[in-house]
DNA sequence: GCCTAGGTCCCGTGC
DNA sequence: GCACGGGGCCTAGGC
């Protein structure tokens, strides 16, 4: 038996001693890893058998279940969250049932020899961002004018005018004056001031039809209609195609990439 | 340092001697896992990025990489298998990538604190067997057609055609030419959808009246409408009944399943 | 390699 | 609650 400030960790436990560590390890709501020799059983939206092997049994603290096999990405059987557990020992097996309420699906382990038991507290407050900045959109709309809009001819980024800087600035597809405002998240009403702000700064120097594009992955609620009025567009911004220009354009130019 | 027959097991190693034991685990083709103090960056179809936290880290021996937080079903990170990996220990950041080499994605494990480092051999020969799979719907119904419809006649099954494959196709009592698209689950307006791609095509091709079913256990709101409207059939199937015919030409012995 | 389709898909979003 | 679409979907099967 070692403990670290995290991490309970039982070698070759008797399945008696497994029982208890599990059943406190669930009631501390910790997450628990299991190496040992199992098969399984799954009832629910379909049916499963898996016969007897070594794998890693994997309960999160939020009554997830997963278990692996030595291969493939995917756990061979599993368990969304939110399920609750039975713990039992009958003749020599220890018996995991995890069960879900919403849908009626039990998966049950049994293990008649652990190798390991390992019991954490994991504390991880970290966020977790699928993304691209809003300079790399910039970038891959310049790369790739159609991730904005058909036929799009971009003439100058940043370009300064009297209220600040306007990201993208070109012309659609009917050579019409376009000003692009990019926002990287979901664009609000602050999005849609700023740019009908550059688009009247624009025409008032231009003194010709002007258009304002508001680029966004979303857009949140009454922004549409906020839009129509101003008689301003939106189009909507696909970020894994930015994230793939960029990206495609960056490991080209830079050799390292890997 | 604790070793069984199948295990090694390193508790709060110092980072130069993860290394080895991390490199030595990847040479054996050992699954391994890490838990410990890190950061993660993917770069590929998309990007990434996954500030500092404590993780679980799992190797496969097929080359397959997840990155588990303490809750959620799906990794936060990933890799699928067959990835080739590099290690390196760079200002007290052990750093670990994994790279995929037919689609360019590269996954980067930042590791500045481990706890635990576990490499194991696990044997597993054990077979998994799933039930009421959409393939065993399909093979019911070919052994027995009047689990679909009375008179039933499969003429083949995954049949190519232009849009797909044909799940079955046959004729019915009388005589008349006839798809059928099967569900295993709820079936919705894809389905549908998906069904009448296939009926259209095959009219194309036939030139003579074609009958299109859909063969599922349930279906959900709307699709009763849709298939009337265009002009198609719902046969409801008996899962129960399916399992007990696959099972009988199967002669595997499920018992107390329904 | 591409395409097609299934999955105990899971998971979010909108109704 | 149900229905629908997306995912770094993954994976298997054809061509």
């Amino acid at each position: 038996m070692g403990k670290t400030s995290h991490i309970s960790i039982l070698k070759n436990p008797n399945l008696d001693s497994s029982e208890v560590a599990i059943k406190n390890g669930l009631s501390q709501k910790r997450s628990i890893i299991l190496i040992g020799h199992c098969w399984v059983e799954y009832n629910g939206r379909a049916r499963s058998i898996l016969e007897p092997g070594e794998r890693i049994l994997f309960i999160k603290a939020d009554g997830s279940v997963l278990i692996h096999r030595p291969t493939g990405y995917k756990p061979v059987n599993w368990q969304p969250s939110n399920c609750y557990f039975k713990i039992s020992l009958i003749n020599d097996t220890l018996i995991i049932t995890a069960i879900r309420k919403k849908v009626q699906e039990s998966l049950k382990i049994f293990f008649d020899k652990l190798f390991l038991i390992t019991v954490m507290e994991l504390v991880d407050e970290g966020q977790f961002y699928l993304h691209v900045s809003e300079k790399e959109i910039q970038k891959a709309i310049l790369t790739n004018p159609d991730l904005l809009e058909k036929a799009f001819q971009p003439i100058s980024y940043e370009k300064k005018i009297e209220p600040g800087f306007i990201d993208i600035y070109g012309l659609d597809k009917e050579g019409k004056l376009t000003v692009v405002e990019i926002k990287r998240g979901r664009a609000g009403k602050g999005a849609v001031i700023q740019l009908a702000k550059y688009v009247d700064a624009i025409r008032d120097t231009a003194s010709r039809p002007v258009r304002g594009i508001l680029a966004a992955p979303q857009i949140m609620k009454g922004v549409q209609k906020m839009l129509a009025t101003l008689n301003l567009d939106y189009r909507k911004i696909d970020l894994k195609k930015c994230a793939q220009t960029v990206t495609f354009t960056k490991a080209t130019k830079i050799q390292d990439f890997f």
